[in-house]
DNA sequence: CGCTGAGTTGACAAGATTCAAGGGCCGTGG
DNA sequence: CCACGGCCCTTGAATCTTGTCAACTCAGCG
C-alpha cells in the first residue's frame, strides 16, 4: 500500500514549450517579424532563444535592460532585496508570460529573474522597439495594448488568513494554466516551500500544515511538488459550502 | 493645556491644485495639446476638468472606459468587490497619479474609484489615442512610458508585521508627496482608519494601536488625520537605531 | 444637551510564529 | 550496494501577535 502515485493516479505532466499561439509576445513577435508564417500557422519562433539551467539568473535588478523576455517553458520566479537584505518573491511566472515590461520606461530591470526549473525563453531587444520603431502604428498598439493589461490591478496574494493564502495561490496557477489551454487540475510546484511561504509572506510551516490540512480535507491532493485540485478550482466559487475558503 | 495644535505647532497644509508639471499626464497633455503654452511655460489644462465631492464616483469596475484621469486635488480611493461582496482597498492616490490606464487593453475600468475628499481631476477621452492615433510616434512613446512605469512592481504595503505596515504607509505617503516637490513630513490622512486597516490587511483596532504606540515613541505625531513625521522618515532609512521598522 | 459615528483602549480568544524534533529523498563516498 | 549527510518537508508544543468583543472618549451636530 506504499504506491500512492498509482493508487492516485497521478500522471506525468505536460512537458515542451508552449504554443506561440498561446503567448503574450504574439501579436508583437508577428509585427516585428520575428515570428515567421508557414501558410496561415505559425511556426517556431525565430528571435534569439534562450535556455536556462535551474537556478540560473535571467536578469538582475538595477542591470542595463536590453530585451523583453518571453518565457516559453519553466517557471520564473522575480525577486526583490529588501533594505534589510533579505530577498523577497514578488512573484512567479508561468509559460506565455513576459517579463521586463518596465524596461521601457525605466531602461533597468527592477527585479531579479530566476530561473526555478529548466526554463527556456523568447528575448526581444529594445532596439527593435526604438528603431524601426513605435513608428509603425500597429506595432505601437500591439505594445500599448501589452502594457495596458500589466498595467491592470491583480489583487495580492499576501491577504487573508493563511488559509486564504495557500488556496488562492494554488487557484492563481490553476487560472494561469487554464488561460493557456493546459490542465488546470495538476500543478507542479516548481518553487519551494520557503518560496511559497516568502512570496505570501508567512512561514515555511505555515505553507506546510495549510497544504495537510487542504489534504486531508480531500480538497486537494498532495504529494511533494505535485498538486492535484479536487474539490478546489471546480466547486471552489460555483458551491462553497465544500470547501470554505476562510 | 487643551490646545495641543498650537503646542506642537501644526500647520495648515497646502491646498489648491497641483501643478501640471508635476502630473504624470504633463507629457501627454502637451503633445496632444490639451496643455497649451504661453511663452515656454504651461498654462491651465484645457481638456476636461471634473470636480468630485467627497464620496463621489470617479468611475466603477467593469464599466466602459472612455477616458484616462489625472488627480489634480485631493485623494482618490481604488477599490475592488471581493466575490464574498465586500470592499477591497487597493491603493490610495494623490495629485498628479493618472488612473484607468488599464482602459487601453481592457476597454473597461478593473476598479471602482472614489473621491475621499474634495477632489479635481482632468480627463482625457480615449478617442484623443485611437483617432488622431497612436500614430503620431510622440504620442506613442509618451503613452508607452506612462504604462510602462505603471507596470514596474509595487511593493505591496499589506506585509510584514502591523507596525511595519503602518510604518511603511506613512512613509508611502510622504514619498508620493515628496516626489511631487511638496512637504513630506506632514501628512494629511484623507481616508478613515477603517480604510487604512482595509488597505494594509489588518483591523481597525490594529491600525489605531500601532499608530498611537508610534506617537508614544515619539517616532510620529498624530492627531486625528494630521501625522507629522519626526523620526519616522528623516533618519528611519539612514539611522535605523532610533526607529526600528519591526 | 444628548445623539451619533469615528477613534481609542482593555481583556480575552484565535491564529500564526518560533523552536525543536523527526521523516523521506537523493547524491556522495566508502 | 549500502551508509551517511544534507536538504526539504512535516509535525508538535510553547509563545507571541493579532483579531474579537466590549466599553469608553471625543468631536461634530441637530
Amino acid at each position: 500500500m506504499n504506491n500512492v502515485a498509482a493508487e492516485h493516479s497521478i500522471v506525468p505532466l505536460r512537458t515542451g514549450p508552449i504554443a506561440c499561439r498561446a503567448c503574450d509576445l504574439n501579436a508583437i513577435c508577428r509585427i516585428t517579424g520575428l515570428l515567421a508564417y508557414e501558410g496561415g500557422r505559425p511556426r517556431q519562433p525565430t528571435g534569439a532563444l534562450r535556455a536556462l539551467r535551474p537556478g540560473a539568473s535571467l536578469f538582475r535588478a538595477g542591470a542595463p535592460a536590453h530585451a523583453l523576455f518571453a518565457i516559453r517553458q519553466g517557471t520564473v520566479k522575480l525577486t526583490q532585496v529588501t533594505p534589510e537584505g533579505d530577498e523577497r518573491i514578488v512573484s512567479f511566472h508561468t509559460p506565455g508570460e513576459v517579463l521586463g515590461l518596465e524596461a521601457f520606461a525605466l531602461g533597468a530591470y527592477v527585479c531579479d529573474a530566476t530561473a526555478l526549473d529548466a526554463v527556456q525563453c523568447c528575448e526581444l531587444p529594445l532596439p527593435l522597439f526604438s528603431e524601426r520603431g513605435v513608428q509603425t502604428a500597429e506595432l505601437a498598439n500591439a505594445v500599448v495594448q501589452l502594457l495596458s493589461r500589466a498595467a491592470a490591478v491583480r489583487p495580492s496574494l499576501a491577504r487573508g488568513s493563511a488559509r486564504e493564502r495557500v488556496v488562492n495561490f494554488l487557484l492563481d496557477i490553476s487560472r494561469r494554466l487554464a488561460e493557456r489551454g493546459l490542465d488546470a487540475a495538476q500543478l507542479k510546484l516548481s518553487m519551494s516551500r520557503l518560496e511559497i511561504a516568502n512570496l505570501l509572506d508567512t512561514r515555511i510551516e505555515t505553507v506546510s500544515r495549510t497544504l495537510q490540512q487542504l489534504n486531508r480535507e480531500r480538497a486537494i491532493h498532495v504529494r511533494g511538488d505535485r498538486v492535484r485540485l479536487l474539490t478546489l478550482g471546480s466547486t471552489a466559487t460555483s458551491a462553497p459550502a465544500t470547501v470554505r475558503l476562510t
